[in-house]
DNA sequence: GGGAATGATAGTTGTTCCCTATGATGATCG
DNA sequence: CGATCATCATAGGGAACAACTATCATTCCC
């Protein structure tokens, strides 16, 4: 059964003649003469009388065409709903955030996003990243800015930029004297953020595990530690896109003696269809952190 | 765009499985691979997210599947309306009957006709040959019962039974002492139905023009006829099924020397596309009509 | 009865659809 | 870590379908 032949049955009945109704078709006359007889024979009934000088939809039909309406009328509707999803670039796009990146990169991003994509409605979930993967996994995100790669089977990532780690000290820190920090001297009394931040990995690694690690004083935000740093308990690792956050805390930074950061990427589902999207979103993020890290390892935020 | 593809992506989205929609759908699963594929391209837009494990409708199909499951619902009740349409010898049966003959014919043929087609529901219409053979081309009627036949370019008929006229007399008439009535005996005063009436144009065929045709005395019906006749007003000819109605009215019968009558027909479009019904209506009134002259004409009503 | 109009039929060609067989890829398990 | 299984994609071939042009049959009308 094809649509085709449903449009040819609705034509015949309004012209109620062959030639006509083909014309309006696009077809040949044999071609719908013929289409509808096998549409006859297919259902069992006559569906038109052909008179010497008429054809006239018979009582059978007359209860058929309804649906025959209804059906070509429906398919139209979902061809229509597919034309305008055609455009990858288009329709909502849920993108996950990890939390120490959201307050300090989106606000750089949706004005060029909306500018590059007009019509893709970035809708940004803030989590942490195993949260993002598993949601990722789960078709309940497009795809996540992560500040760690991803490859697996399932899914992958592509690098945008570099984000330099600045050190952060109390403004009567007996290191903000040096213009430049050793990882090494931040260890003692440093200060990470609570479990599951990505960031409090980062700066482990960077720094070493020192021993120093108060089990009292774990942030569960980025702004919070940042309030701690300032208010003199410890020193940090920040995000170079948090550095004016962190002075307005009133945090002094100072750029590492061997400069390190992490890579934030954006990750997707391997077989998501819409990767064209992923790409695109990328490459708005890629170039407006362009030359981000230079600046910010020389304290300035782009 | 063929319903089929439909019902493939509806099985695919419900199973998320290519292999268990394919089976379902009763094809197998390269056809189905394919044809979705071919649907996607058709539109433009991916319809599902083919992972290594799962196989997920995409947001454009969620979009999209509420139409499509629309469409194959109509379009399967568009075939189911099909299916109970396919019985030429089911639904509707307008059958136009001249007045002549209504009110004796249909109460014997009703009964035979509801038990051999018991699911033709066969409405009687009553009217004049000319209305009933206008309504017939109008489509307005599927067949009618006349006493004329009718050939024509898109009508045609077919003669079920032969009806014998019988002398109509007053009881009082002086020919009523006669066995048999010879025609021309009847014509000086002889009544007719009004105009329009078949039975009219046939009495007078049958007893030449009679000089005595009182204008104001045309009866409207074939009753009030009878009436007439049996109040001495005139003679008459009457059909053979009204015999008993004419006898009830106190009305003398007798045969007529040369014995003549009308042929009773069933006229239907020569296009019409239930001829068969036309043809099972046709021989059930003649089977139940069989032997019917020869009694008549004997005084006998079937 | 000839001509115009109309629908049906015939023959042909290109497309579509379905099948089986096989390939590619990822998951699973010893 | 390699073998095996599961799953979907691809390839090739054959049957069915739908489209065209050309032609025929019928009806209608003058």
């Amino acid at each position: 059964m094809n649509i085709r032949d449903l449009r040819y049955l609705l034509a015949l009945a309004e012209h109620q003649h062959f030639g006509r109704a083909a014309r309006a078709c696009g077809v040949s006359q044999p071609t719908l003469s013929v289409q509808v007889r096998r549409l006859e024979e297919l259902l069992g009934v006559a569906l038109f009388e052909r008179g010497g000088k008429a054809v006239t939809p018979t009582a059978a039909l007359e209860r058929m065409i309804g649906h025959a309406r209804e059906a070509v009328a429906e398919t139209e509707a979902m061809i229509a709903v597919a034309r305008n999803q055609r455009d990858p670039l288009c329709g909502r796009f849920r993108l996950g955030v990890i939390p120490t990146l959201a307050p300090y990169l989106l606000p750089l991003v949706f004005a060029p996003l909306r500018q590059a994509l007009p019509s893709l409605e970035v809708e940004p979930w803030e989590d942490q990243t195993e949260a993002l993967l598993d949601r990722l996994r789960g078709h309940d995100l497009d795809a996540a800015l992560l500040a760690t790669e991803v490859d697996g089977p399932d899914l992958a990532s592509r690098p945008l930029f570099d984000e330099p780690f600045l050190a952060a000290l109390p403004p009567e820190h007996p290191l903000v004297q040096r213009e430049v920090i050793a990882e090494a001297d931040l260890a003692p009394d440093i200060l990470v953020l609570a479990e599951g931040h990505c960031l409090r990995d980062q700066a482990l690694a960077v720094c070493g595990q020192g021993g120093a690690l108060s089990g009292a004083l774990r942030a569960s935000s980025l702004p919070t530690l940042l309030n701690m740093v300032a208010a003199g308990y410890g020193t940090t690792l920040v995000p170079g896109l948090a550095a004016g956050a962190a002075q307005d805390a009133g945090i002094v930074l100072r750029p590492l003696s061997a400069p390190s950061g992490r890579t934030v990427c954006i990750a997707w589902r391997t077989h998501f269809p819409r990767c064209a999207a992923v790409e695109a979103v990328g490459d708005v993020i890629a170039a407006r952190l362009r030359g981000f890290a230079e600046g910010a390892a020389a304290g300035t935020v782009g």
